[in-house]
This record gives structure tokens, sequence and C-alpha cells, in this order.
DNA sequence: TTTGCATGTGAAGATCCTGTAACCAGGTGC
DNA sequence: GCACCTGGTTACAGGATCTTCACATGCAAA
């Protein structure tokens, strides 16, 4: 691997681009022109944002359970009161990105408008792909400067994962995984479905998987081991035959609960005998 | 060293921190506009902002030696190449405020701006006041999150951290932490989680971290060596091979005693149980 | 069942990462 | 100038990790 490659991905690719995948952004917009929202609508689609429209001002307590990333306001709709709501969004949500995008306005509306802690002020007609743009910048901007990226730790079967310390445990003791193995495992454990070796290499790695690479068999195969030595009753990862690897804590012998039952049956077969041989 | 020395010395010295200690914002403004400058460097006198003028573009190391929280730029004066240098700019300062202020331009050439990392557009001709509230808006996070950075002095393990004088002790007596050295603890020493040297180095250096650099790492053995002669008994920064390093007190030999870990033990346990039922 | 792949396993060598120390440059005080 | 301090760079060694390969085993189609 090149020095290049290898700081991708430390740098990038294992946190942001494994994080993008699942993390869609949010984007709540407060407006009323069916034609702006459709063309917006349309464009965000393209780029697997989520995307809520809203006619008129919600609650700060709904926002905050939204979720949002950010918030898209024309003060036309909201009508008198705009800017204390404004003012109260801002300072209830310092983490979400607020764009003023409205009619015409005068430099003091603007001035007052950014002062409030809006994030930028659009003038209404704009152009949806600049609009956009003005929203990346302003999330960018607070995505560096709020640290803490949403890395909480989950519980699965018997392990916990946590992100924040490039770790996994059970029951207390940490797998002692390297920073590759937790990459892989954190990937697969975000998932539900089965994923394709490539497509688990190129998140994780950052780059395209060479033909014939083995690389994420012998890492499956490391996780398997430590995760069966810290938590042998258990199965985690699932082979499906042609296809890849697929994430789901399973009690051997138990009754799985009922997924798609697309299973292999080699591998509930193996562990059956494995706590047969247990049992008798 | 005195305490007036010391002060003298972090001016001189520290990057975001310092700026945190004179609390004064530092802009440079690209632009040959004699009117505008005079305008807006009336307006940010009064405010007390800390303003440069630059009649053309400048390297980007010398931007970087200047610590600066913003930076206007018209286009029109970098001429060809002023997309490259903008781009360069924003990747290699990813903390800093990038406002483009130029001439009538073309919705590509703004998003293009934007995407490239700007994190503002205006279009001159502009109100002063307009185009400060941008970039305070733009500034705004980053400085919030660290301004309630209030000088607490905290104690881990055996020593105690004192930002309000730039020093750690260890049973009253001073650990002699250079600058670099203690900026370095301080940022450590407010997270639990492990932080990646691009992350550190960002973050005391105030700019992107060069590939290869190896800073981080020799900062940390000079601090762990202070450390280690101050307080033996405890081990306090970890590396997180491939990872990081992260900051927890530690009493060597005996088990550490601080590890919240979520788990929510009762359905791991009866699992067991279950399990223990089966096998016996 | 046999055959052709796909996957599991183990180990060795290549590669990368980190700790360490020595070194250099710029600044400061004498 | 000189000595000293601090920040930053570089080279090297040892250990940790990753990749690769050969072979064993398992799966599915014929």
């Amino acid at each position: 691997m090149s020095p290049e490659a290898r700081d991708v991905l430390v740098g990038n690719a294992a946190g942001a681009a494994a994080q993008r995948a699942n993390n869609r952004l949010r984007l709540a917009v407060i407006d009323r022109d069916p034609g702006f929202m459709q063309v917006l609508s349309n464009r965000l689609d393209a780029l697997g944002w989520d995307l809520r429209g809203l006619s008129s001002a919600v609650t700060v307590d709904a926002l905050v359970s939204m979720r949002l990333n950010a918030l898209v306001v024309d003060l036309a709709v909201l009508g008198p009161g705009s800017w204390e709501y404004l003012e109260r969004v801002c300072g209830r949500l310092p983490g979400l990105a607020v764009i003023v995008c409205t009619g015409p306005s005068s430099v003091a509306q603007r001035v007052r408008g950014l002062r409030l802690g809006a994030d930028a002020w659009m003038t209404k007609p704009c152009h949806a792909e600049e609009l956009i743009c003005v929203i990346e910048a302003a999330i960018r901007r607070h995505r560096r400067n709020e640290m803490p990226q949403i890395e909480e730790s989950t519980s699965v079967g018997q392990i916990t994962i946590r992100p924040d310390l490039y770790q996994a445990y059970a029951d207390g003791a940490s797998l002692e995984l390297t920073a590759r193995e937790f990459e892989i495992l954190h990937l697969l454990s975000q998932s539900d479905r089965v994923l394709r070796r490539e497509e688990i290499y190129e998140r994780v790695w950052g780059y395209a998987m060479a033909h014939g690479d083995r690389s994420v068999d012998v890492f499956v195969r490391k996780l398997r081991q430590k995760l069966r030595t810290a938590s042998p009753a258990w199965s985690y990862i699932h082979t499906h035959f042609g296809v890849g690897y697929r994430f789901a804590p399973e009690l051997d012998g138990g009754e799985e609960p009922l997924h798609e039952v697309r299973d292999v049956p080699g591998d509930d077969g193996h562990e059956a005998e494995f706590v047969a041989a247990l049992v008798g």
C-alpha cells in the first residue's frame, strides 16, 4: 500500500466514508413555494439527502427531535415574530446550520439575521445548486468545529462497539482489535444487509479492491477468532457464499430471530456441532 | 520562569490558544480597492479586530504564520490560478474562515468557489457591515466553541492542569512544560476518546498536518518523559496503534479503575445462564 | 459423485508505525 | 558573540500489523 493510500485511510475513509454512507444529511426547509421545493427536492434526492418540507414554523422541540444537520427558512413564511423565532432556533441549536432563504431584503435585515445566528443569507430567486453549496459550506463548518462526531457506542449480542476508543469489548474486556479489524467490524455492524467484499474493501481501505485480493477474508477470520474467544456462545459474522459477509449477532443453537431465511445453513450446522461437542 | 515571562512567551509562540488569550480576531484581506479597504478598516478598528491588508496573493505558509481567523479575498486580484489558490488555502487551513468577496459572478463560479471550500461568497459592491456579519457568521462556531473553554484547572491522576498558568503540576511541582507541550496535554486531557495525530496537529498548530510529519509523536514523547518524571507510578498518554493517542490516567501495575462500559449486562447474563444450562 | 470455484486457515515475509535520540534553526538573554 | 532554550526535522531500530501465498475445506452445479 502506498503511503498516500494509507493516509487517506486514516485521515478520511474509515471515519468519514463509512459514516456518510449511513448518516444521510438531514435537512428541513420551511417554505411554501411549491416550485422551489420541487426543484430542491429533486436535486437533494439525487444527492441522497433526507429532506423534510415544512409549510410553517414548527416548535423548537420539534426541530430538535428531527436531528437536523441544516435548516433553510423563508422568513416570509414565518410572518411576524420571525426574528424571535430565528433567534430561538439558533440559540437553542448551536450545532444546526441555519440558512435564511427569502425574497428581497435590506442590508439591515440581512445584518440582523446573521447577527441573530443565521449562518448564511440567500436571496430568492436563487439557483438550487448554489443554495445547496451554501448549505454544504455551513454544515462543513459546523462539522469541523463540532468534533464529537456521532460516535455512539452500540451493543450487539454480547459485545459493545466503541468508535471513540477504536475498540470493541465483551463483558468489559477489550477484544484487542487492531485498527483495521475494528474498522471492518464497525462497518459490518452498521449494516444489516450482506456486504460484498469489494464494498467492504472500498469503504475500509478507501480504494478499489484488486482482483483476487483475499485481505477481507483474512480479516474476517481474525475478527471471528477474537469474537469467538470473547463471546463463544454467539456468532456474529455470517458468510453468504458467492456474495459476501453479513453481520448479525446470533445465539448458537438457539432459535435465531427470524430474519431473511436466506442464511447459509452450513454455519448453523457447524456451530451446532460445536455446541453439541460442548454438551457431550 | 516568571508568570510574566510565560505570558510573553505564550503571546508569541502559541497558535489558537494565544488568539483566545488576547481575544482579538485576526483577519486578512486580499484586495486592491482602496475605498473598500478604508471603509472596512475603519469599521474593524472600531470592533477591535486585527486587520491585515494584502494587495496580492501570499504563500500559504505566510498565511499560516499570520495565525488568522478569517481571510477575505477578491478573486480578481488573484488572477489566473485563483481557483487553485483557493483550493490550496482551504485545504491547508481547514480552520480558517474563507470568504470570497468579488465582483459580479455566475452561479457556476459561486458554486465552484463554495465547493472548493470557501465559507461564503459576497458580491461587490457590498455593505461593509454585511460583509463583517458574514465573516462573523463563518467564524462564530469556532470561537464559540473555544471561548467556553473556561480556564478551569483540572486534576487527573496525580497531575493538575492549570490553563490559566499554561502549566501542569504534580504534587505542587511544575512539570516545566513548554507552550506546545502544554497545549497538547491540555487538548488530550479534555477528551476521553482516541485522537488522531492529524486532529491533534490541526487543533494545536491551527492548520493541516503535512504528510509524514512526526511532530506530534515527538511532543508526546517529551510529554511522557516529563509526566513520568513527575508521576512515575502513572501512565497518562496511551498509544492506539494505527490510530493516535488517548489520554487516561492509569495506575501502572494495578488495574485501571474507570472503564465506563455501557454494556447491558442484564440480557447478556441471562443468555449466558441459558447456555450454561444447556451445557451443564 | 465429481468438478470447479469460493472460502477458511496458517504462517512467513514485507511493510508500516512508533519510540527514541541526535540534530538544526530561530529566538532570547547575557 | 555566546550559551541556552524551544520548536521542529530527520534517521534509525524494533515491534506491530498487513499482505500474500499455499493448502485445506466447503459449496453448488453438472
